[in-house]
RNA sequence: GCGGGUAUAGCUCAGUUGGUUAGAGCGCAAGAUUGUGGCUCUUGAGGCCGUGGGUUCGAGACCCACUACCCGCCCCA
């Protein structure tokens, strides 16, 4: 049986409800604050995410799903990815389409994205091969932390929407590039000291990454990790002003946070301003629920003009999971049917097809099943279609024009013409 | 790339020191009940026991290999 590839898998009808649910308040979220969509393909020349992602990230490095177009007569087959993330891509259009060119100084540019994408990871809990992303980016000549506390509050809105309680929001700033790499060897000389008390994995990003010492989990570590440096002591005036004014904005709209400086970014193009939303239930150990941050340099990596960047991203598979189950059942329940109809014999079969037509065509949400069966296997059809109503038609009904209607849930079942059913719905 | 776990009915899982016909609950089907579902009762259908090899008189069980899935690590939004 040939099935799934790994790391990828079907969303069942059951789920749907759940995944509609965040798009739907995600969009409304957007909408309200000014945002609108954009999408770009899913497959873009390698080169956009080699410059934009980093080289020499892990993404880019062996996570990345590539391949050679076919080349052609006069030319050879180029290189092309599936998109990993989608902030390249974004920013990518943004030029290509100069989006800048019509903008009044501190205009901005805000978009959103809906979309799938893809890594060549290890699956393990809320971690696909191809997942579905749901971000924005706010792109323009100013960098203002109002931005940025704004979007922070449009997220708060769009999770207690969606009834995700217990949720801390972590902030940090990363700092300039100048001083983020100043800070790189400051911590490289202060874990050359303590190299001994550090485990294999730390050696390994002693060398090649020593801001992921940080996010170490072996004990012995840790212990190491409270005396260091934190990218905090090194930050340029600028970055530490900007900090300290997006704190403001953020008290000043109530938004509770943690400043976490050992919170550092895996990606070449964040600057300053980073941010997390991390969850605490049901995630296992993917407990990153939003991620997000400013890219002030990532248009001028890209070939574009100095362009300041803002955004964040959240991967739809873990927003599900970390739906309340009270809720997940609400939803589940509403996507039922309205209404089963359940006739009796081949004149009523008949007739029932006609009244299924009425009331789709008034609106309503019809179930039915066209084999003729018992009364009583019927009903047991109606209720697993776990419909409000079941509509029942048979020759009497036909005759009079008179249906019963039964409500499922309570039992109640009332007499009713057709035009007072479709009223009844409306 | 590395480590651990699991693999038996549609689903969730039992299955004793290796023993003859592989079980339960849920679900599904039929009936009790020929125009009224959910509750109850009765009956039934449904299994290459992940794949391949080995040990044995005999393997769902033990050994080896492979594959798949799950969880974690690496990495990361």
């Amino acid at each position: 049986m040939i099935q799934t590839v790994r790391g990828t898998r079907d969303l069942l009808p059951e789920d749907m409800p759940l995944w509609h649910r965040v798009e739907e308040v995600a969009r409304e979220a957007f909408r309200r604050y000014g945002f609108r969509e954009i999408r770009t393909p899913i497959f873009e020349k390698t080169e956009l995410f080699a410059r934009g992602v980093g080289e020499s990230t892990d993404i880019v490095h062996k996570e990345m799903y590539t391949f050679v177009d076919r080349a052609r007569a006069d030319s050879e087959g180029e290189s092309l990815t599936l998109r990993p993330e989608n902030t390249a891509s974004v920013v990518r259009a943004y030029l290509q389409h100069k989006m800048f060119a019509d903008k009044s100084p501190g205009e901005l540019t805000r978009l959103y994205y809906i979309g799938p994408m893809f890594r060549r990871e290890r699956p393990q809990a809320g971690r696909y091969r191809q997942f579905y992303q749901i971000g924005v980016e706010v792109m323009g000549s100013s960098d203002d932390p109002a931005i940025e506390a704004e979007v922070i509050e449009m997220l708060s809105w769009l999770l207690q929407e969606l009834k995700i309680t217990n949720t801390t929001l972590l902030i940090n700033s990363v700092g300039e590039p100048a001083s983020r790499a100043s800070y790189v060897e400051t911590l490289r000389e202060a874990l050359k000291a303590q190299l001994d008390k550090l485990c294999a994995d730390c050696h390994h990003r002693y060398e090649t990454n020593p801001l992921r010492v940080f996010d170490c989990k072996v004990a012995s570590c840790q212990a190491v990790i409270a005396d260091l440096p934190t990218i905090t002591d090194s930050l340029d005036d600028a970055s530490r002003a900007h900090f300290e004014q997006f704190k403001a904005h953020l008290d000043a709209r109530g938004l509770a946070y943690t400043v976490n400086p050992r919170m550092v970014r895996g990606l070449d193009y964040y600057t300053r301003t980073a941010f997390e939303i991390v969850g605490h239930d049901g995630l296992g150990a993917q407990n990153t629920l939003i991620g997000g941050g400013r890219y002030d340099g990532l248009s001028e990596t890209l070939g574009g003009p100095p362009t300041k960047g803002f955004g964040f991203a959240f991967g739809l598979d873990r927003m599900v999971m970390a739906l309340p189950e009270a809720e997940a059942q609400r939803l589940r329940a509403n996507d039922a049917p309205d209404v089963f109809l359940v006739f009796l014999g081949d004149a009523a079969r008949q007739h029932t097809f006609q009244v299924a037509r009425d009331l789709r065509a008034a609106g309503v949400s019809v179930a039915l099943e066209f084999e003729d069966r018992k009364m009583k296997k019927a009903m047991t059809a109606a209720a697993k279609s776990r419909a409000r109503y079941a509509l029942i038609i048979g020759d009497n009904e036909v005759s009079s024009g008179q249906y019963g209607l039964k409500n499922l849930a309570t039992g109640e079942q009332e007499s009713l013409s057709l035009g007072d059913i479709i009223a009844k719905f409306k």
